[in-house]
RNA sequence: CCCGGCGUAGUUCAAUCUGGCAGAACGGCGGACUGUAGAUCCGCAUGUUGGUGGUUCAAAUCCGCCCGCCGGGACCA
């Protein structure tokens, strides 16, 4: 695989924005085997993006030769709340969590790397210092919104370590790049942006896209200045509203009847989470067979080999919605079928969440 | 430890002062309209009023105690 065939492979869709994407070229000049991380709290049962896409994503990466760490941040989980703060749920999630990627395809050679593993490093908590002193309390604080709080959250004191922690951790791993969805950006921006200031290298950023909710697009506003990623955060799915949210092992019913309930407004392309399901994880940017069976008074099978036939159409009204959701609901349930049997196969880890409430 | 505020439907809150059938919005569910969903229209259900004891014909409401959350203060050799 040469450069540029690595390059279009981390840049595939879902990923969204890379920063930059001169300075990825770069790297995989100059070193065989980068290093690129993806952080999550564990909390709650694995999603569409949680699981499918960085697993997706994960993969792409690693595809391209890059060296992968997948890491557990569980004292991150604790400064946010998550599983009521108790560091044993986390743990267990964090465990799931891992079975869940692997399951979706993330190969074996992937390393998983807890943050509890450096959290006794001086030097860890040493480099959380310097970043929080090369950064005003005002840098910070419009950082918190990587915690997927509003404002009225984000009274704990101890919320403002956490993008520090975030910046440290990506230079205790010793990474090249820093990998997550578009809501953790400022993370990486401050990571780029303190880094020099204190003799370490930036990070390259990939960004990949945050699938909306099946509810559509909601404007809730905080998240960021920018009204388009403002708009993705805020629409993203959320394991809180599980009915709006598909689960990386839902059964068939449940997958095809949240599909049947989803806002899915024909001809419009925009904010309509089907399609983005559709865009990012089903194509992802490459040519495939894509058939769609409907019945012959709507016009017969049709097939397609790109996104950009399939939404042309969609958006001239020649392919209705009920028809692309049957499709879609096919499509992701083959998709997800290898994580659904592997708990269906080991559901001693489904067991930490029986007794936990979900937390946000 | 002290002072204050608060605790009511899934959620945000009203009703508390002045005791008299516990309500609204949003959300949810069902139906109509659509070859999906949403929107719209029609209909339905929201509940141990934090717990407990008391006063009263009658308590979400008044009184006692307890629990929890929030804010402030005190303590800090």
């Amino acid at each position: 695989m040469d450069i540029e065939e690595r390059l279009d492979l981390i840049c595939r869709k879902p990923a969204e924005e890379i920063v930059t994407r001169n300075e990825l070229r770069s790297l995989l000049e100059t070193k065989e085997h980068p290093v690129a991380y993806q952080g999550f709290e564990p909390s709650g049962k694995a999603h569409l993006g949680t699981g499918v896409e960085a697993a997706l994503k994960t993969k792409d990466l690693m595809d391209a030769g890059i060296k992968f760490k997948l890491f557990l941040a569980e004292w991150h989980a604790w400064i946010n709340n998550k599983m009521g703060g108790d560091l044993e749920a986390i743990r267990k999630v964090g465990e799931y969590f891992q079975k869940v990627w692997l399951s979706l395809g993330v190969p074996e050679t992937v390393e998983f790397v807890w943050s509890s593993e450096f959290v006794d490093d001086s030097d860890y908590w040493g480099r959380i210092i310097r970043v929080l002193k090369e950064s005003t309390v005002a840098r910070i604080t419009r950082c918190l919104t990587i915690m997927g709080r509003k404002e009225a959250e984000l009274q704990e004191a101890a919320q403002y370590l956490y993008p520090a922690m975030q910046v440290s951790d990506i230079y205790q791993m010793e990474l090249d790049i820093a990998c997550s969805g578009m809501d953790q950006r400022k993370a990486h921006m401050l990571a780029r942006d303190v880094g020099p200031k204190l003799g370490l290298p930036k990070p390259v950023a990939v960004h990949y896209h945050l699938l909306a909710g099946l509810q559509g697009p909601i404007k809730m506003g905080g998240f960021d200045d920018d009204e388009t990623i403002d708009q993705e955060i805020s629409s993203k799915m959320a394991k809180s509203h599980p009915e709006t949210c598909i689960f990386a092992h839902d059964s068939e019913k449940e997958l095809k009847e949240k599909i049947r309930k989803a806002y899915c407004p024909a001809g419009e392309v925009e904010g309509n989470p089907i399609m983005e399901i559709v865009d990012h994880i089903l194509f992802r940017g490459r040519e495939r067979e894509f058939t769609i069976e409907r019945p012959s008074k709507f016009g017969g099978d049709v097939t397609y080999w790109q996104y950009e036939e399939l939404k042309k159409d969609f958006a001239e009204n020649n392919l209705h919605p009920q028809d692309l959701k049957n499709k879609v609901s096919a499509e992701l349930n083959s998709l997800i079928a290898p994580c659904r049997k592997y708990f269906e196969d080991h559901p001693e880890y489904l067991e930490v969440f029986r007794e936990q409430t979900v937390t946000r």
